[in-house]
RNA sequence: GCUACUGUGGCUCAAUGGCAGAGCAGCUCAUUCGUAAUGAGCAGGUUGUCAGUUCGAUUCUGACCAGUAGCUCCA
């Protein structure tokens, strides 16, 4: 006999030999239905598993993210099934459970179509319906391969060679006849996948690498109830509703033209207005925190990026002016405004003391991005950056990077999406060298440095090893679009590789001469990005602070006219934005609009409040708000105004 | 750049190898109205662009442009 330690502390006596499912029915059967995996020890193992000592032992449902793996990977291997059934001359790649749900790569003689999807999925229904039995089996590598070998599978056989060298036997699991190269775990039968779809198929290349061989993805999700799928499904519905580059364009905040170009934005009145409001606020708080302003050109001769680097790492990025050849000088917009930033350093000789040393700008930046990459406001060819450059001794560096992050974490929480952001520490791959500047050394010393800051930070961070610029190390400040898509919103960078490129120096207290370490960093980020953020956060309806227009005056009938013109102007006049809506149509219809349009006060004035002096204010979504003197609601909103973030 | 899908008036959508239709929005007129749509009338389209097939193409084919999802990339 063993003895069985539970989560809850309890301990429970059982056969040595038990498998894990047993020991779980002897709990309840109710949690057998619903347990997915188990832990033993803490280690991840499937229910089929024989415990043949003393443990700790937990059951893992849906609602832990390791059980919830375990029944969307047992969906993506009922997908390849179901595939291999209809289509057997393809080849399998991988498919793994991810945070949605599931995807599997295949290797396809034709894209699978609509149509093909379908008949895949009704194929799935018969395997679930089957309700198969899954079956582990252990193969020594060599063995493995071979096996893998036989049917054709070469992507298989490349993965397990890789792992042949460690000596472990290789784990399948088998259903139905159909097995695949899987270290699980997986459910105990195809039947309990109840509820899955299949949502998208698109093409990703073989172990992400744009060299390789693409392969047809096919993205699904699955549940265990049917009710479960339906609301997930209706909650990316919704989340679709909220997409900034449907409502973006619905609220005129932006627009798009054939004529322009791809990723060439056109903002429109409402969106260009929050972006100045936004704007004024960076560059207002940014001063005050010690920053200085600099305006660069928006393009410079290729010598610049010669130096920095950008043009041997970037060339195809950059949008160049002028042929060397027939006009004898070459420009390049600028795609950064790092070496621009240097030159306002280089232009006077520098001191310790006049260190750090701190520029910001609001560059207008010019990247040629892929065609495929562009995306609403988020990925664009010609956008605004909130960028600073700061030039500071080594022993400033924690400290100033401190700050800066606490300036991107105040614009973060006054924006209201503090909540909504996760920290990437963006290392470099030694295995990449050919994509780096410096020496194995200087990136070490930097990481370093950089992971001492963090670590004294106490901020959680996940390690992004190649995501690192070319010259040094970042802190990249991670948010997710509506489609769950994640995307880089602020980013603060240590940088010990250019200032030596660019000859930027400082004489020290001992009269030697040092280069100073630069910060790269935005504070709010791309502002058209962080304004797709924010139509997304708030789907359109803005709060005060921020909201293009703040109060629409709506007269009841032509009479008001006058009186509503007057308000209009008081308010204007106190800085609120306001407009008056003097249209000779029904209140109804006015409210309405006004609601659609999202705007945060509707002011009704009828006769009543043209004779006392009052408002009928309306917020939105809260419907009347009762009436109230004009000074009353112009204190209001001026204090919501004020507070920022207060919703 | 890669794979798939999409493109009909400002928006949402219909129809068809044989004269392209509706609602909303717009304009005009009437209505002067109390918290999410007043009524009537008018106007608006070389069906993304360019080729090809055809007696005839918006429909079929191709290329390009633009949009969507994902992959790759993102200084």
């Amino acid at each position: 006999m063993i003895n069985i330690t539970l989560k809850d502390g309890n301990i429970r006596e059982a056969e040595n030999g038990i498998t894990a499912a047993d020991i779980i029915k002897g709990i309840s059967m109710g949690l057998f239905k619903n347990s997915m995996a188990c832990k033993i020890d803490g280690a991840l193992c499937d229910l089929r598993t024989i415990v043949d000592k003393d443990c700790v032992f937990e059951a893992l449902t849906f609602d832990d993210e390791d059980g919830k793996n375990a029944f969307r990977h047992t969906a993506s291997h009922i997908l390849a099934q179901a595939v291999k059934r209809l289509y057997p001359d393809t080849k399998l790649a991988i498919g793994p459970a991810v945070e949605d749900g599931f995807y599997y790569d295949f290797d396809t003689a034709e894209p699978f179509t609509p149509e093909i999807m379908q008949k895949i999925e009704g194929e799935m229904k018969k395997i679930v319906k089957e309700d198969l039995e899954i079956k582990q089996f252990l193969l020594p590598a060599d063995e493995a391969i071979e096996f893998m070998k036989s049917k054709g599978e070469i992507y298989k056989t490349e993965l397990i060679a890789e792992h042949a060298g460690k000596g472990e036997p290789i784990s399948f699991y088998e259903q139905g006849g159909f097995a695949d190269l899987c270290k699980g775990p997986h459910l105990l039968k195809t039947g309990a996948v109840k509820a899955f779809k299949l949502l998208s198929c698109t093409a990703a290349y073989w172990r992400g690498d744009s060299k390789n061989k693409s392969l047809q993805r096919v993205y699904g999700t699955a549940f265990p109830k049917q009710s479960e799928l339906e609301a997930h499904l209706a909650m990316l519905e919704e989340a679709k509703k909220r997409d900034h580059n449907k409502l973006g364009r619905d609220l005129k905040f932006f627009t798009t033209n054939e004529l322009i170009g791809q990723g060439l934005p056109v903002l429109l009145p409402k969106g260009a207005r929050v972006l100045q409001i936004l704007q004024r606020f960076v560059e207002d708080e940014e001063q005050k925190r010690g920053w200085m302003l600099t305006k660069t050109p928006f393009f410079a001769k290729s010598d610049l990026y010669k130096i920095s680097g950008h043009w041997d790492h970037y060339r195809d990025g950059m949008f160049v002016i002028g042929d060397g050849e027939k006009d004898g000088e070459v420009f390049a917009l600028r795609p950064m405004t790092c070496p621009f930033q240097y030159q306002a350093y280089l232009s006077e000789s520098r001191s310790y003391r006049d260190l750090p040393l701190r520029y910001n700008e609001t560059s207008y930046l010019f990247r040629n991005e892929a065609s495929g990459e562009m995306h609403g406001l988020i990925r664009v060819r010609q956008f605004t950056l909130s960028e600073g450059h700061l030039m500071c001794a080594h022993e400033q560096l924690a400290d100033e990077f401190k700050s800066c992050l606490e300036l991107a974490v105040f614009m973060l929480k006054t924006l209201g999406l503090y909540e909504d952001v996760s920290y990437r520490f963006s290392r470099w791959d030694p295995e990449n060298r050919e994509k780096y500047i410096g020496t194995a050394q200087q990136w070490e010393e930097a990481e370093g440095v950089m992971e001492n800051i963090l670590g004294g930070l106490e901020i959680p961070y996940k390690n992004g090893v190649g995501e690192a610029a070319f010259y040094g190390p970042k802190l990249d400040i991670q948010i997710k679009n509506v489609h769950g898509k994640e995307d880089t919103l602020i980013t603060i960078q240590i940088d010990q590789m250019l200032a030596e490129k660019f000859g930027m120096e400082y004489t020290d207290r001992d009269g030697s001469k040092k280069n100073p370490y630069i910060i790269h960093r935005s504070s709010i980020g791309c502002y058209e990005r962080t304004l797709a953020l924010l139509i997304e956060k708030y789907a359109g309806a803005f709060p005060m602070w921020l909201a293009p227009e703040q109060v629409r005056v709506l007269p009841i009938t032509d009479r008001q006219i006058p009186r509503a013109k007057e308000i209009t102007d008081i308010l204007e006049n106190a800085g609120l934005r306001c407009t008056l809506d003097g249209r000779s149509e029904k209140l109804g219809y006015k409210l309405r609009e006004a609601q659609l349009e999202k705007l945060p006060y509707m002011l009704v004035i009828g006769d009543k409040e043209a004779e006392d002096g009052t408002v009928s204010a309306r917020k939105r979504g809260q419907g009347d708000a009762g009436s109230m003197s004009l000074d009353e609601f112009l204190a209001r909103a001026q204090k919501e105004v004020a507070g920022k973030i207060i919703d």
